[in-house]
DNA sequence: AGACCTTTGAAGTTG
DNA sequence: CAACTTCAAAGGTCT
C-alpha cells in the first residue's frame, strides 16, 4: 500500500487519517489496561467532578442523581455512556444554538461522568479477574481414553514402525484404537473415567474454562510442573 | 520461537 | 439439544 510522503510538509492525510476497526481491538486494549491506568483515569474523573460542583444548585443535583431521581439505570450497564444509540435525543434539549451546553446541559455532563465511571468499574474488575487468572497454576485436563492408549502404545508403533513423527504416529495408533475390541477399550475408559474422577477430587472448582489456555507453547509445556495423568496414577486413589 | 500436524474423547460454549 | 470448539500427548516439520 501506498504512504503518503509527509516529508514535503504536505499534510492532507493527517486530518483524516484512517483509524482501522478492529473487532478484537476491544478485547486486546482491555487486557493491556493496567490498573494503575484505570485507577489514574477514574480518580480524574472524580476529582474534576468535586472540583467543578462549587455551587450549591450542582451539589443538589448530584444529590439528586444520587438518590436515582435523575439518573436512571441504562439498559446498557458497562457501556460508556456516550457510545449509547439515543444519546443524542437525550442531549439536543440542553444544547445552546451554537452546539455550547445549556445551564441545564450540565446534567448530561454529569450523567456521561456516572456512565463513563460505571463503565471503568467493569473494565477494572474484568482486568483484575484477568490478572488472578495468570497468576493460577495452569492445570492439564486429565487424559482421555484414546490418549492413555496413546501414551502405553506410542513407544511400540515407534519401534515397530521406525517413524518419530507424531501425526503420523497417531494416525496408526488412531486405526489400532478402532481395531481393538470393546473389551480391550473399555479398560482405557475406566483409567480415563478414574482419572477424571481424581482430578476432580485435586481440583474441584476447576472447570473446562479455568482448564483452556489460549495456546500452550512447546517450551511451556516442557517447563510446566503441573501435575500429569501420570502423577494421578502415582496417587493410586481407590474408586 | 512457536504454530502446525494428527488422532479420540471430555467438557464447555453457542445457536 | 445438537453442533461446534478447545485441549489433553508427542515430536518432527515448517514459517
Amino acid at each position: 500500500m501506498p504512504q503518503l510522503n509527509r516529508a514535503d510538509g504536505d499534510d492532507l492525510g493527517a486530518s483524516d487519517e484512517l483509524i482501522p476497526f478492529k473487532d478484537e481491538g476491544e478485547q486486546e486494549e482491555k487486557r493491556n489496561v493496567s490498573g494503575r491506568d484505570l485507577d489514574d483515569v477514574k480518580s480524574s474523573l472524580v476529582n474534576e467532578s468535586e472540583t467543578n460542583s462549587g455551587s450549591d444548585s450542582e451539589v443538589t443535583l448530584r444529590k439528586q442523581q444520587q438518590d436515582g431521581g435523575l439518573f436512571q439505570p441504562s439498559p446498557y450497564v458497562g457501556y460508556p455512556f456516550f457510545m449509547l444509540p439515543d444519546l443524542g435525543n437525550l442531549c439536543s434539549p440542553y444544547l445552546t444554538a451554537n452546539g455550547a451546553l445549556a445551564p441545564g446541559g450540565r446534567t448530561v455532563r454529569n450523567l456521561v461522568k456516572a456512565g463513563l465511571k460505571c463503565w471503568l468499574n467493569r473494565l477494572m474488575s474484568d482486568v483484575q479477574q484477568d490478572k488472578e487468572d495468570e497468576k493460577k497454576p495452569h492445570i492439564k485436563k486429565p487424559l482421555n481414553a484414546f490418549m492413555l492408549y496413546m501414551r502405553e502404545e506410542r513407544p511400540k508403533v515407534v519401534a515397530q514402525c521406525k517413524v518419530k513423527e507424531s501425526a503420523t504416529i497417531n494416525q496408526i495408533l488412531g486405526q489400532r484404537w478402532h481395531s481393538l475390541s470393546k473389551e480391550e477399550q473399555s479398560k482405557y475408559y475406566e483409567l480415563a473415567r478414574k482419572e477424571r474422577l481424581v482430578h476432580s477430587k485435586l481440583y474441584p472448582a476447576v472447570g473446562q474454562r479455568q482448564l483452556r489456555k489460549k495456546k500452550q507453547t512447546n517450551t511451556d509445556k516442557r517447563r510446566s510442573s503441573d501435575m500429569t495423568s501420570l502423577d494421578y496414577s502415582l496417587l493410586n486413589i481407590n474408586t
